[in-house]
DNA sequence: CTCGCCACCTGGGGGC
DNA sequence: TGCCCCCAGGTGGCGA
């Protein structure tokens, strides 16, 4: 489930459910997820939480002594949930909170959950992360001169976390669909006016999807992500329908080893 | 440094 | 029903 958009409502969720509690134990039930559970982790009772951010799509839990890093991978969630709540398949991580837990579901396991007791800006996983989609840094001038040396495809370049965070496969397709550039173009070959409208469409694809979650929050203890990002999208899954600009049937491609989707006659 | 590809893991859906 | 293959929202790490 998880690009940028998805995890900041998660962490939108999450923060003023847990933030100030303390930490009255941690249940690890299954510690091989992308990465083993740091022992660490498991002997936080007695600390507060302080906040929780987000950079890219890492939520950073402070825990004053130092950071949680929870990451959801392909198919991770995270629920606010009673203390007691009995834990089904693939619940592998608690953080009890008093009257309530936080609690992360992952089928596929390429979630995370990491300790660092630096600043997790220094992490390895997060040292070299690009710039936040949503920030003032990602202006045309600045795409533009980012994508220079790149022959790759603007489609695989924007996916690339060590560049750019959050832009996973779905909103890829989509914000280069609102730029009406093909994603196949190389990224070295966009114009200014090509990157102008991309990061327009990158931050209105982004904080459009968010305001969509957003309307999932009041259900968030309950059952966690309602009616979710039920987006209609652009061309994402669209392949063979009819394009909702131009009626041309939307085409799939494999990039990468992703599937991309895009509307021939729109993006040139 | 960039690029292309593999890996990790489980589950759901379609075809036979 | 069962089996097999394909597909899935991420991303670190490898060798070229």
């Amino acid at each position: 489930m998880p690009e940028l958009p998805e995890v900041e409502v998660t962490r939108r969720g999450l923060a003023p459910r847990i933030t100030g509690r303390v930490i009255s134990g941690v249940t690890v039930r299954e510690p091989r997820l992308r990465w083993p559970v740091p022992r660490a982790v498991r002997g936080l009772a007695g600390h507060t939480v302080k906040s929780v951010r987000r950079r890219g799509k890492y939520l950073l839990v402070d825990c004053g002594a130092g950071h949680l890093i929870l990451h959801l991978g392909m198919s991770g969630s995270l629920r606010v949930l009673p203390a007691g709540t009995p834990a089904k398949k693939h619940d592998h991580f608690d953080l009890l909170l008093g009257d309530r837990l936080l609690r992360l579901h992952d089928p596929r396991r390429f979630g995370a959950v990491l300790w660092t007791a630096a600043a997790p800006e220094a992490h390895p996983l997060l040292a070299h992360l690009g710039i936040e989609p949503l920030s003032r840094a990602l202006d045309p001038a600045r795409l533009h001169s980012m994508t220079r040396a790149h022959r790759a495809a603007i489609k695989q370049f924007l996916m690339d976390a060590q560049r750019i965070v959050g832009v996973g496969n779905i909103y890829a397709s989509e914000s280069l669909f609102r730029a009406g550039i093909d994603p196949r173009k190389a990224a070295k070959k966009l114009s200014l006016m090509d990157c102008k409208k991309l990061v327009g469409a990158i931050k209105r694809t982004l904080s459009l999807a968010i305001r969509a979650g957003g309307s999932s929050l009041r259900d968030f203890s309950v059952n966690g992500r309602s009616g979710y990002f039920q987006n209609r999208y652009w061309v994402y899954a669209r392949e063979g329908k009819a394009c909702r600009r131009c009626r041309t049937p939307v085409r799939r491609l494999v990039q990468g080893q992703r599937s991309t989707f895009y509307c021939p006659r729109c993006q040139q």
